[in-house]
DNA sequence: CCGTATCCAATAAGATACTG
DNA sequence: CAGTATCTTATTGGATACGG
């Protein structure tokens, strides 16, 4: 239709900035993209490559991603890297100081859950259920319990410890599991916050373990 | 290939949503539209009014303001108010849920503010530079420094006050301040962050107080 | 399998004018 | 002042198609 530039803008002022010294303008420039937070998360308990990124964020398309990345390198919040041959393949991993972001972004899940819009029902992707766990961890039921909980997401392993009133969560397998859970995502979240039995998961190990870990989650009340 | 929705539009898939229970995407579907999280970093004080808010935000466009008012609004985080006659004037309030996101923003703005990118020379608003006081304050420098200083900006008029080693800062005017500074809010910057002399700003009151207040603040250190 | 490039339709944002 | 209305531009997402 028209082509001509109508030099509106006047000079290349390719991106949209806020022109605002606030550190949240900058930091809605740096990660108030669509998607960008999520693929923060996602890369939050360490690299994923691109389809398993793509897996995880139902609904975003490869084009997007694509940019996301990119965009999120040119910033500085993620670098690429290559495994060493023969896999060579492609991964992405947060740097240190995008990690001190997806923190924050942590709580602001946490709170964002408190919504009466708030639908649980939605599928959940690894990373996001054993966000939740760090998150809505609740010290103050733990007492002095103590256990490594494997989780086996497919192909996907993470794990969370609690001692001292404490969780970590982290990728990869615990030096020694009390029990092993194998199961989808999704089915956590019933067990994890709505007192479903940990039986149904047929967890592997120590179930009582299991049953005791399972109580030591609580949302944030709804408003 | 074989998606019985590939209907073209779809009729009621009316919004963008991420389809992910994560409280995250929530979040982002509550406050991730573009302006949202500056909207509500201008109503971190208290009520505003359309205007103030439009002067506050370099470059949002009334519709859009107005859009995010509404949609915020809708979403539970901002209660639009009339203020009782015979001024009649319709203000946009934070509600306390919404106040808690505001806090958890902050902290991601000074997790930005870390960047490379981050260009201070950009305008703050009043707003924003209380702001960055509240979150850029180290106690470590406070000692048993003890201070309340009024801002007053144009008409709007904030105050700080320091006890104990914390730091409170408000909308309005203190009880009884020590030193009152009249400027644009971009002056202050120097001040704050880059060592120049508060005498600049021709302080009224206690000067020395003023003085060490300034020193008070430090941002966190560049990447 | 890991992406990138391109085209297109649907939205969101921006500029401007205008009304009560 | 407090917004609407309207039009233009930019970004998004989906669907391929294509290269390593």
């Amino acid at each position: 239709m028209k082509l001509e530039k109508t030099t509106k803008v006047g000079r290349a002022e390719a991106k949209r900035g806020y022109e605002d010294a606030c550190g949240l303008a900058h930091a809605l420039e740096l990660i108030g993209e669509r998607w960008a937070p999520l693929v923060l998360r996602e890369l939050w308990l360490g690299p994923r490559r691109f389809s398993g990124l793509r897996a995880s964020l139902p609904g975003i398309s490869a084009n997007v991603l694509t940019q996301r990345l990119t965009g999120l390198e040119e910033r500085g919040l993620v670098r690429r890297k290559q495994l060493p041959p023969p896999s060579s393949v492609p991964v992405y991993q947060a740097t240190e100081w995008a990690m001190e972001a997806a923190t924050t972004l942590c709580q602001l899940g946490r709170w964002a859950s408190r919504a009466p819009g708030h639908d649980p029902s939605h599928p959940v992707s690894p990373v996001a259920i054993m966000m939740s766990m760090k998150v809505n961890f609740d010290p103050s039921l733990a007492g002095d319990f103590k256990g490594i909980v494997a989780f086996h997401f497919g192909e996907a392993r993470y794990f969370a410890e609690i001692r001292d009133a404490q969780i970590r969560v982290e990728r990869g397998d615990p030096t020694s599991a009390d029990v092993t859970i194998s199961c989808d995502p999704n089915a956590l979240k019933p067990v994890l916050y709505g007192g479903a039995p940990v039986e149904s998961l047929r967890p592997e190990g120590n179930i009582e373990i299991a049953r005791r870990f399972m109580t030591l989650f609580s949302l944030p009340p709804k408003l």
